[in-house]
DNA sequence: AAATGTGAAGTTGTTCACAGCT
DNA sequence: AGCTGTGAACAACTTCACATTT
């Protein structure tokens, strides 16, 4: 019974606002201090309604006649996101997926911050051109306490995922962006998004068809 | 006005489809030969109903009394997705994220075959652990064209990312998946699969906060 | 005049309830 | 009896139309 308030903001909208947000700090660069949300809508590629709809599901925020304050909606996005102070992260699974995640430069720039990697052979794992050093799984209840991580990328294989995931959970990670290809199951308190490359694929080839 | 008949086929379902084909697969392998609607849903982590209302989109293939007939179902989803034969693939920007993909087994095993690995100096691109060599841009239309590449994935920065797309797409590419954190404007008949690291942690963060 | 905010209408997708096979 | 297939009800999300504010 929590999230009572937010349930009712459709899960799709909190995905626009990150779109939003990238698109208000483009704005910003150019110099740019309001926006209508014709604009706004458009630089995103949707319809300016459904960008008023989404920001009214947080407050008000616009002037009428005028439109939004550039710097004030990223504020406020950033907030209801969570991304105004570094979130910290940690990386599990560091087989060619999971390194590439750790040398991807945009994690920082995004907020996050990854404070560790773990493997269950770390001495496998050549660190690559990241500077991260690559831990056994035994030190990942010290770091999870140690950085507060409230947030884990699962990049195992899919026979090991259930079962790391089941031990982030345990040390209290709350929400996981799962690459394994499978179907996590967690209790109902815990955020999964999936990340799964042979679906998209899969989906992409539907369409080939005609 | 093209996919009258498939536009009316939620985008949804379709990725349903793939849940449901790797279900069945382990289905399959655990030597079972029928499946109910009830315990393949379970599996793929939906209602019962959701799965036979799915699979009605695309025909009737169960049995009343008896369920679905496991190896034919996953014949049909597979033709129906377009992954009965392998489908070409090129990879276009080598850097962390592109070498990862790569080097990664999955495609193969899903049907897909990366084709050529291209990247503006694809000297810069120590290959690493995957014996494909990498090319340079000039060399695309010539392989595009060569083994009819339909599907193409694109890793390079959000700079080049439409420029790009938009050479994929000259060259007959009419199927994108798009890691580059844009909003790609491509004509109608190109589908674009976007995948925003970004924006899935951004969207968990939000769920961290109660 | 210009642009936001929002109830109501419309659209899309999901679940129910049950008829219809095997 | 058991389980699929499906029209109808429902729920979620999007778009419209317009009242409201600056």
């Amino acid at each position: 019974m929590k999230k009572v308030a937010r349930t009712e903001i459709p899960r799709k909208a909190i995905y626009r606002l990150s779109v939003y947000s990238r698109c208000l700090h483009r704005l910003e660069n150019n110099g740019i201090h309001t926006v209508s949300s014709e604009v706004l809508a458009k630089a995103a590629g949707v319809k300016s309604t459904q960008l008023r709809k989404d920001l009214t599901y947080f407050g008000q925020f616009g002037t009428r006649g005028l439109g939004y304050d550039v710097k004030q909606l990223i504020e406020m996005i950033s907030e209801r996101l969570g991304t105004k102070s570094l979130q910290p992260v940690v990386i599990v699974g560091i087989g060619n997926l999971g390194r590439a995640l750790l040398s991807y430069r945009g994690f920082a720039q995004e907020g996050f911050e990854v404070v560790g990697a773990f493997d269950v052979s770390p001495s496998r794992c050549l660190s690559g051109n990241s500077s991260m050093k690559v831990q056994s799984m035994e030190e990942l209840p010290k770091i999870i306490d140690k950085h507060f991580v409230k947030m884990a990328v699962l990049c195992v294989p899919p026979t090991a995922a259930q079962e790391v995931a089941n031990q982030l959970i345990e040390y209290g990670v709350v929400a996981i962006l799962n690459f394994a290809p499978i179907v996590l199951s967690v209790p109902d308190e815990v955020t999964v998004n999936n990340i799964n490359l042979a679906m998209e694929l899969e989906n992409l080839s539907y369409f080939i068809n005609e």
